[in-house]
DNA sequence: ATGTTGTATCGACGGACATCAATGCAACCC
DNA sequence: GGGTTGCATTGATGTCCGTCGATACAACAT
């Protein structure tokens, strides 16, 4: 059922470390293109409200049959959009009896929020706090 | 040159607040479409390095010229990406005599980053506890 | 076994997107 | 002025993607 999904979890903390991440340093291609493949998944009104409502249910699993009378969308797009969200990292599923179900894997929105947070403390002499006198 | 950029970022503090974020509540419909713009522009390698190159240059920003020569593509494409990152407010650029420099936007992948950010400190109790189903 | 319900896969279609060559425009230099 | 360089825009083309109906598959009920 799941077996090609991305491999841009941690695992590898030799090609990228844990946190150099975007902002502090020129991505190479393969890094890249891992890496938009996560935000191509996000890159889409419906997946991410199903990724919306997917992480911010409380038992953390929701059945497919609670996510698809939700949209406008016939089942097979539903079904289609959780396949992309989980190809990519971003959720992962049982089937349970009748009903399947998914959930967050928090490890990937983790990395992406981690990768997107520039370094906190940069001496950052530049233009931006030109201004303030305070 | 810069007029119709997505307003994702802060100014409407009412609408979605500061924090909320994609993981904690259900996103709804128009949110979702506005930041689905965002995510996209990001899901593209080359968007992700162009992005990236701006991101960690030292004086904050660069010259067209210091992009375009970096990639195989020919430059209208790499002139296209660079205004696809703009409209979605992850960069802003200004010509200067003969070039042009493109810097970023911190607000906006600041931004990013908190909506994948969960709460740090949820109670989190989880399935154990909602056993009392019917 | 047969039927029913929940979910995934397939095949097709229309629109969106990445890319290019050609061209346009702005700023410099002679 | 005319020529040159840096960058953006235009128009065209091939590919990718979101969507659907039809269908297949899995689990349960009878």
């Amino acid at each position: 059922m799941s077996n090609q999904e991305l491999v841009v979890l941690g695992r590898n903390d030799e090609t990228d470390a844990c946190c150099p991440g975007l902002l502090t340093a020129p991505l190479d291609e393969d890094q890249a293109v891992e890496l938009a493949k996560v935000f191509k998944a996000l890159g889409d009104p419906v997946r991410l409200r199903l990724l919306s409502m997917i992480a911010s249910r409380a038992g953390g699993e929701v059945c497919v049959c609670d996510l698809t009378p939700a949209f406008d969308l016939s089942q097979p797009t539903i079904s289609h959009h959780l396949k992309l969200l989980r190809q990519a990292g971003l959720i992962d599923c049982e089937r349970r009896g009748t009903w399947v179900y998914y959930w967050l894997l928090p490890e990937m929105t983790d990395r992406l929020a981690s990768i997107l947070t520039r370094p906190a403390a940069e001496p950052l002499p530049d233009r931006a706090a030109t201004a303030t006198a305070s």
